[in-house]
DNA sequence: CCAAAATTTAAACAATCGTTTAATTTTTTA
DNA sequence: TAAAAAATTAAACGATTGTTTAAATTTTGG
């Protein structure tokens, strides 16, 4: 008694377009109807109910959110070059989703899903090494002697803010997207050679 | 015919603590009567809307988020101390409010503020001559070729960020909120030293 | 002290919220 | 092709939304 799929994954689409840019609390359920061209029941015949669709939601954009993390660190390569290929993949995915790095912060710090974070999350990144790629790095002094919850915390206020702060930043400087954009390429550049640069002490660039 | 002001000013106490909590859509005009302890109709006798309510409590906001860089850059200091300067204020501000970039940033983000950013904002800024401080030792050669622009989202993303991911970054680490807060000032010290070095070339400090 | 003004309240407003019900339409199955 | 199942719809549910009204209370000024 299957039918064409097509209505669920049309829903979800919708969903994730509205609860993105508005937000759960932003937006109703007939919000996300009305982008599918449907009615309200219909919804929640798929999903119950508006908290569980988010949900859904959520955990498919939190998924996305770490996806490059878990792509880089499998590969073979150095620390440096891992980190500055994270950089890259990572600003060119946020490049193509810049409301993703805003919708997840947000809705955490609004306790929009109550659990804390499901190890199918961690798990995949703590398996690829990397902290114990970084940790015997450390240990070898080709490093500088910082705890990977810092490092991490650099990285990530590099890569996520700046497409956070979008409207502050073009209003600040009274530019458009379009200089805006170009100034995140640059950003970009930069954050890897102050990073490399800082990291890697034997290694100056400039 | 005037009485006591506090009922005025605990109304925006109130409206400050419910809105930077729970954001505009989260909250309702009775969440906030609650806090004060009074009537949804008192609000609107004072404030006459919601809408002017949040857009006074963020006028406020975006003072106070923008203060630090107008105390700091108005002083007598070498541009490596200013910017040393404003991080320590930065940080220090922002460790007595942790909810305000979340709120000034998700607030833009939304839409929630329709006007373009006041120019009362932002001419204090300008008028300190910090632009003129940085250009003269870009030109002097004292420091890197970097825009402005790039500067301040370079600063912003380190200092911001971290106080927006507390949730992010607590469930990605499995640490407490003690832990996180020890973290943060510890990204302080790595903030200082990593944009100082990387902006003032001839003064490596590593 | 008393009328006037300002403040505070309770109650109600229509609109919208998330959700459910029940009927209808479409698809599947045998 | 007809009965069964699944999908979709319109309509309504009670609760909550922001706002207003009108009455009650408190404060002010003469």
């Amino acid at each position: 008694m299957k039918r064409d799929l097509s209505t669920e994954e049309k829903i979800k689409a919708a969903a994730k377009k509205v609860f993105m840019t508005k937000g759960f609390d932003g937006c109703s359920v007939r919000d996300i109807a009305k982008e599918v061209g449907s009615n309200v029941a219909l919804l929640n015949y798929y999903f119950r109910s508006k908290e569980k669709l988010f949900e859904l939601i959520f955990e498919g954009a939190m998924s996305d959110f770490l996806q490059s993390m878990i792509e880089v660190f499998s590969s073979n390569l150095t620390l440096q070059e891992k980190l500055e290929q994270l950089i890259d993949k990572e600003f060119e995915f946020f490049m193509e989703h810049p409301e993703l790095p805003m919708f997840i912060l947000q809705s955490l710090h609004q306790n929009k899903t109550d659990a804390p974070m499901p190890s199918h999350f961690l798990e995949p990144i703590a398996k690829t090494g990397i902290f114990e790629q970084f940790e015997l790095a450390k240990a070898k002094g080709e490093i500088r002697d910082i705890s990977i919850r810092n490092m991490t915390m650099l990285l990530m206020s590099n890569v996520h803010y700046p497409f956070m702060s979008k409207k502050l930043t073009e209003q600040f400087h009274g530019i458009d997207a379009e200089i805006f954009e170009a100034d995140l390429i640059k950003h970009k550049a930069i954050v890897k050679e102050l990073i490399i640069n800082y990291l890697f002490i034997s290694n100056p660039k400039a």
